[in-house]
DNA sequence: GCTCTGCTAAGAGGA
């Protein structure tokens, strides 16, 4: 502790800032990584609280740091990082993972022992790490605009073929099932997905597929199933484990397949990685036997044994000991020859991919720059250095973006040198932008990595590790104690269906609903994220997910817990966007005009010019069914040359005019592409249109707008037209009636309103109703999951339930809206204050519209309180007699709910 | 403050 001591006054002494207090520092550390649990041990996670270089006795520079593992801070210790770890770009308030021997509170990393892991809960991928060997710039730029590298034809072909030796692996090399699989995996939709992007056809690619299977069976004649040994070829490996042993000559079989693909997460290393074969391994070295599990990793093209490729082997042996024993080397297989090389794990290789992986970690964390003066814009950081290697760069499919950005945000602030000799390149393949476009890519890019980086959007999985089933099941989002049961249904390649059952007892609370996206893994911490996937089923027993893997593999015993997968902001679409509209393309010209440059749209004159006379009479028939201001606007679509935007609030009828865009399109012997940002617009059109019978079109049902709803909406709400009818409105008024809130675990819900809801179903169905016109909307998840079990209980199917979000673009004949909220004067939340949501909550309905609340509490939201207020004045409310309650829960009997 | 948006991913090979 004195030396702790000693290292505070050197620093002071040295006229470095005096340590700003602790708090501070774990503010910074809470907004960088909300969740991170400090520990000792094996899983440790330490936060820096100081840096500074020391000169030590031989004259050579050390980085000290000083740093914690308590929560209070209080207990601190010492890591010294020697020689070339001192370069790791680490910064007070940085979290750390050590790997090594930590004697009387102090850590030593040097070249020979130990490793530091800058920010472990950021997992970087193995292929990531391997590919900022050569460019550290592309790797990165890689991470970001993900979608500029498009698939190619070797790799669609690499791709099948890691599929074809995968099923051999664990079935037969013989020469006829190596046909069937080739044949079977050129089939799969997704590849002739690919093939037709490609321009490719399924024969061509079988053939070439197949021109490799000679090799896959030489492959398996040398090193699987051998009589004795010295069958086997010979090899040059010495494990680390080995010593200074110096025969390095072996013979390698391989025993058999144990997984395909396995994923793994190592928060120990900050990796992950999906191996494409892990295998039982014998090494015979003379008379002595190994047996190991290791990872074999396939590759299809040039046998070059690089560093690339061998660096991707020593990463996925550090990724093994997440699982198992280190299986201290890898085996890498060139499956056009079918050669395999043995690749060690040593301590120099895992540490200096380590180091990159650390780099990488920093440039990846920090893209948003810290100014020095507060009042400073923000602005984007500077990305590592441009090489200068024209031979890699010609070929690398990040050069626009790296070129781009160059230009775009680091020459603009002057924050980077750029290699002279690059300047020519980067110049050509930006010439074609003007300022304006770099101006609208360096800003948007901003913009992006600032939404991505804000506090609710970590795309991150930290609390699998870090938090402990039971603990996060507090939170509603996580079940853990799970044990599988029944068999495993596969679907098809990559869906099985699994059943889980909580070990004792019943599933508990929680807001895990049908269709939540999941991520499973082990109870224990080996077995983080086997499997990803939704849920297709949840009540009080039991829980069904759809997943990716098949996990009976596993042990019968092995305890699971199931995480939801939690909501990202997904700035990769729109990132790749922004890049794809900088490229030098007559496309992405015209959009640059358009989008950054403001040209106005173009419009042809005559509707005679697009629409084949032929059509004329059906396109007149299906316009009729279209109010006024939609008639203009799709004549407008249909004369644009450029776009057409239509804006509209909610209920205003713009899925009904996109449908029937669709529709006179499709007369027109036109095929459609429906694209769109959100998948449920793009469902909303196509359950729309399948209203629709091929020409037999049922249209012209005259919407009569609801005189006090249209009022209403017009004036106090968005001043335009809802073409939504509202035969009659009533309101439910449950204030003689107990019905309070439930608020728990993040949800809110009303079991009386919900048994309410139920009732009123039952009854229109009684009336003669059909289920699927009825609909009901309540804002809250908890509230629907509460209705859709007691609709189960009722034997009451095919009644839609669902947010009010959800409804956007929708519409039933009969709505029933549960508003939840019911309380005297406790908190009401923000989700009923959006007039917006409001507004689709009761335009939603063609014939009937009831709204079940309680007015006091609802008075509260000013949208809502308008509402009231004008349907009170045309004596729309109806009270609720308390006996109703009474008879109602009667007649729902004593079901509570959950 | 509890709604929704995205819908895999990590790697497929090139030089």
């Amino acid at each position: 502790m004195a030396q702790l001591e000693e290292l505070g006054l050197l620093k002071k002494s040295l006229g470095g800032e005096t340590e700003p207090p602790a708090e501070q520092f774990q503010k910074q550390t809470e907004a960088s990584f909300s969740k991170t649990v400090l520990s000792r041990g094996v899983d440790n996670r330490y936060l820096v609280l100081a840096v500074s270089i020391v000169q030590n006795e031989e004259e050579k520079h050390e980085k000290h740091l000083i740093i914690t593992a308590s929560q209070s801070l209080e207990y601190k210790e010492l890591c010294i990082l020697r020689n070339d770890w001192c370069s790791v770009p680490v910064e007070p308030g940085d979290i750390i993972h050590l790997e090594g021997d930590c004697l009387s509170d102090t850590w030593i990393i040097d070249e020979d022992f130990g490793y530091l892991i800058l920010y472990p809960d950021m997992l970087i991928s193995g292929t990531s790490i391997a590919s900022s060997i050569r460019c550290m710039r592309r790797a990165v730029l890689s991470e970001t605009f993900r979608s500029s590298d498009l698939a190619t034809r070797q790799m669609l072909i690499g791709t099948v073929l890691h599929e074809v030796f995968q099923k051999a692996i664990s079935n037969s090399f013989a020469p006829e099932k190596l046909q069937e699989f080739a044949f079977q995996t050129v089939q799969e939709i997704r590849h002739l997905k690919e093939m037709y992007r490609l321009n490719l056809n399924q024969e061509e690619v079988k053939q070439e597929v197949e021109e490799y299977l000679p090799s896959f069976s030489k492959w398996a004649g040398d090193f699987m199933h051998k009589y004795t040994s010295t069958d086997l070829p010979k090899m040059q490996l010495s494990l680390p484990s080995d010593g200074n042993n110096n025969n390095s000559t072996c013979n390698i079989e391989v025993i058999n397949s144990l997984d395909i693909e396995e994923s793994i997460w190592s928060p120990r290393f900050g990796l992950k990685g999906k191996i494409d074969v892990t295998v039982g391994v014998k090494i015979h070295r003379g008379c002595k036997t190994k047996y190991k599990i290791m990872p074999l990793e396939l590759k299809t093209g040039k046998e070059l044994n690089s560093i690339e490729h061998r660096s991707q082997l020593v990463l996925y042996t550090l990724l093994s000991q997440e699982r198992r024993a280190d299986p201290e080397a890898g085996l890498l297989l060139y499956l056009k020859t079918g050669n395999m090389y043995p690749v060690p794990a040593n301590h120099l290789d895992k540490r200096e991919l380590l180091r990159l992986r650390n780099q990488m970690a920093f440039s990846l964390f920090h893209r948003i720059s810290k100014s020095a003066i507060e009042k400073e814009k923000t602005k984007l950081a500077p990305l590592p250095q441009i090489i200068e290697d024209q031979q890699s760069c010609k070929y690398c499919s990040q050069i626009g973006n790296c070129a781009l950005y160059s230009r775009a945000v680091e020459q603009q602030t002057d924050d980077s040198s750029v290699p002279i000799g690059m300047l020519p390149k980067i110049k050509e393949e930006t010439q074609h932008l003007k300022l304006t476009h770099l101006e609208y890519f360096s800003l948007w890019c901003l913009m992006l990595t600032l939404e991505s980086q804000s506090k609710d959007n970590k795309k991150n999985h930290q609390h699998i590790w870090l938090m402990p089933a039971s603990e996060m099941e507090e939170s509603g989002t996580c079940i853990g104690n799970l044990i599988r049961t029944e068999c495993v249904k596969t679907i098809c390649d990559g869906q099985y269906l699994h059943n889980f059952q909580r070990k004792n007892g019943d599933i508990p609370v929680t807001n895990l609903m049908a269709g939540d996206r999941i991520i499973l893994s082990g109870e224990e911490r080996t077995l983080f994220a086997l499997s990803r996937g939704y849920v297709k089923e949840i009540n009080v027993t039991s829980v069904t997910c759809l997943l990716d893997r098949n996990v009976s593999v596993l042990p019968e015993s092995t305890l699971f817990r199931l995480d939801q997968e939690e909501k990202t902001c997904d700035i990769d679409t729109p990132l790749g966007n922004l890049s794809k509209l900088m490229e030098n393309t007559c496309v992405s010209q015209k959009l640059r005009d358009l989008i950054i440059d403001f040209r106005e749209p173009q419009f042809i004159s005559y509707l005679s010019s697009v629409l084949p006379y032929d059509a004329k009479d059906t396109v007149a028939c299906i316009l009729k069914g279209l109010n006024k201001p939609q008639r203009q606007a799709m004549k407008k679509v249909l004369l644009s040359k450029d776009y057409t935007l239509i804006v509209g609030m909610p209920g205003t009828g713009k899925t009904t005019t996109i449908c029937t865009l669709v529709r006179i399109l499709y007369t027109c012997g036109f095929s459609v592409l429906l694209t769109s940002y959100t998948h449920s617009a793009v469902d909303n059109i196509l359950l729309k249109l399948a209203k629709f019978k091929i020409g037999f079109l049922r249209l012209g049902r005259s919407q009569k707008v609801h005189q006090d709803i249209q009022k209403f909406t017009e004036e106090e709400i968005c001043r335009s037209k809802p073409i939504k009818s509202l035969a009659l409105l009533e309101e439910l008024y449950n204030s003689h009636v107990p019905a309070p809130e439930q608020v728990e675990k993040g949800g809110v819900s009303n079991i009386t309103e919900a048994k309410l809801i139920v009732f009123l179903t039952s009854v229109f169905i009684k009336a003669g109703c059909k289920p699927s016109d009825i609909g009901i909307i309540a804002p809250y998840r908890q509230q629907l999951k509460i209705i859709n079990d007691l609709l189960f209980h009722s034997s009451i199917r095919m009644v839609e339930v669902n947010t009010v979000d959800k409804y956007q673009g929708r519409d039933k004949s009969i709505i029933l809206v549960s508003f939840v909220r019911s309380n005297k004067d406790g908190p009401i939340g923000e989700l009923l204050k959006d007039w917006r949501r409001l507004n689709v909550a009761i335009t939603r309905a063609k014939h009937k519209l009831i709204l079940l609340g309680c007015v006091p509490s609802l008075n509260r939201y000013p949208p809502l309180g308008k509402l009231l207020h004008h349907l009170n004045s045309e004596k729309l409310i109806m009270d609720l007699p308390s006996e109703e309650h009474e008879s109602l829960c009667h007649v729902l009997g004593d079901f509570q709910g959950r």
